[in-house]
DNA sequence: CGCTTAATGGCAGATGGTGCCAATAAATGT
DNA sequence: ACATTTATTGGCACCATCTGCCATTAAGCG
């Protein structure tokens, strides 16, 4: 009865809390994604970008499994902030209409250096296929929370054929709004692209529901 | 004005035909996913594959460029299949109806056994990561096909949004369909169980049009 | 059979990535 | 202060992936 959070009289060396790696993980990401940019991910090896990091290449690699993995932090941070909208979506809502009130707000939070980056990676990810791959695993990923998310308002099972086929409509839309908003970014974001951003995803939208 | 078509008195030894080539890699490709289903991908090295399929390590390098993309081959035969069925889409037809007459009689041209190692290899893409990636990326090749025939059909340029979206919905239906119908097909494919696929994309499809 | 060109195979080598172990860092107990 | 315990780090050896280079072989043609 004494075990329902087992008790841990810790002893030695604590583990790093999951924020500090994190942390460690972004880092290694910014660095990894500028050199990508300039050079070319062929072109960058393990070892250079540890130690622009200042970490050994073993420690590097424990940190990514694949050199292409180093992407994955920021672009985590653009799904994941799709995600926390789509949850916060309100039953009596239209989705549009939400993205509309609720997308604005999100932009703000983000740091604009992170946002910039991001779109780096998504335009980088045209031109590099090991890129791309690691981009359609990760959106792919984002689906399976979507499909949560809209399993959970529709009170259907997360694999009913339904939900799936929703979750990915959804993510294939974003998909390309995603795409075309980093392009047309390619030089200096501003508001106004951004503002673009939610509007191409709600025409979109919209565009879906033509389709048959 | 002479070079119309450049003159080519052709001289030594002949390049081996389009064909020929892709019959190669069809070969290795059989041989790879044999031996990616039977041990796993990670533990299948290139030096076993080309022995397997009787050519020399250096050879198969030459064949493919990653280890992953031996899977290509198998895999394009599908999305070709299905790029096949949209292109002889007719005007007047609604796309579920117009999948219901052709369909099948595309499933009788494809051999039995490459329909199983097509599903066996969608199959694979779930527990191997690496394979999935392929996977993902040469469905948004599949996709990059489905937007030509939906432009045409539109009289829209390929790259207008509309299209492109509607391109990737259609293509992440499609993927849902696939993913699910290989896996109740996991024992044994049955004529019924591809009708259930062609079924199963067309209620997809219905489900789509709910959307908003 | 010589000539020309394409495909193949063998070998060296750089990079990606892992397992193992010693060294160090961060906590607690005495 | 010091020993003990545990987590992280770095160094090294090692296998697999993939490429460049060159010699060899194969396939056509006069």
């Amino acid at each position: 009865m004494t075990d329902v959070v087992t008790e841990k009289p810790r002893r030695g060396r604590p583990p790093v809390s999951d924020e500090q790696r994190r942390r460690q993980r972004l880092d290694l990401s910014r660095h990894a994604v500028r050199l990508f940019a300039e050079q070319g991910v062929a072109a960058t090896s393990g070892e250079q970008i540890a130690q622009a990091a200042g970490v050994s290449e073993r420690t590097f690699w424990r940190y990514f499994p694949h050199k292409e993995s180093c992407v994955e932090p920021l672009l985590t941070k653009m799904v994941e902030a799709f995600c926390v909208v789509v949850r916060a979506w309100p039953r009596e809502l239209e989705l549009i209409d939400h993205l509309r009130e609720a997308y604005s707000p999100l932009l703000d939070a983000a740091s604009d250096e992170d946002i910039e980056a991001v779109l780096a990676v998504v335009r980088l990810t045209h031109g590099e296929q090991a890129l791309r791959a690691a981009y359609l695993m990760l959106r792919e990923r984002a689906e399976d929370a979507l499909a949560d998310v809209l399993a959970e308002r529709a009170g259907l099972p997360r694999d009913a054929i339904e939900v799936r086929v929703q979750a990915a409509a959804m993510s294939a839309v974003l998909k390309v709004a995603t795409d075309d908003v980093a392009r047309s970014a390619a030089d200096g974001v501003t508001r106004e692209t951004l503002e673009g951003h939610r509007e191409q995803i709600a025409a979109a939208l919209r565009g879906l529901s033509q389709m048959l």
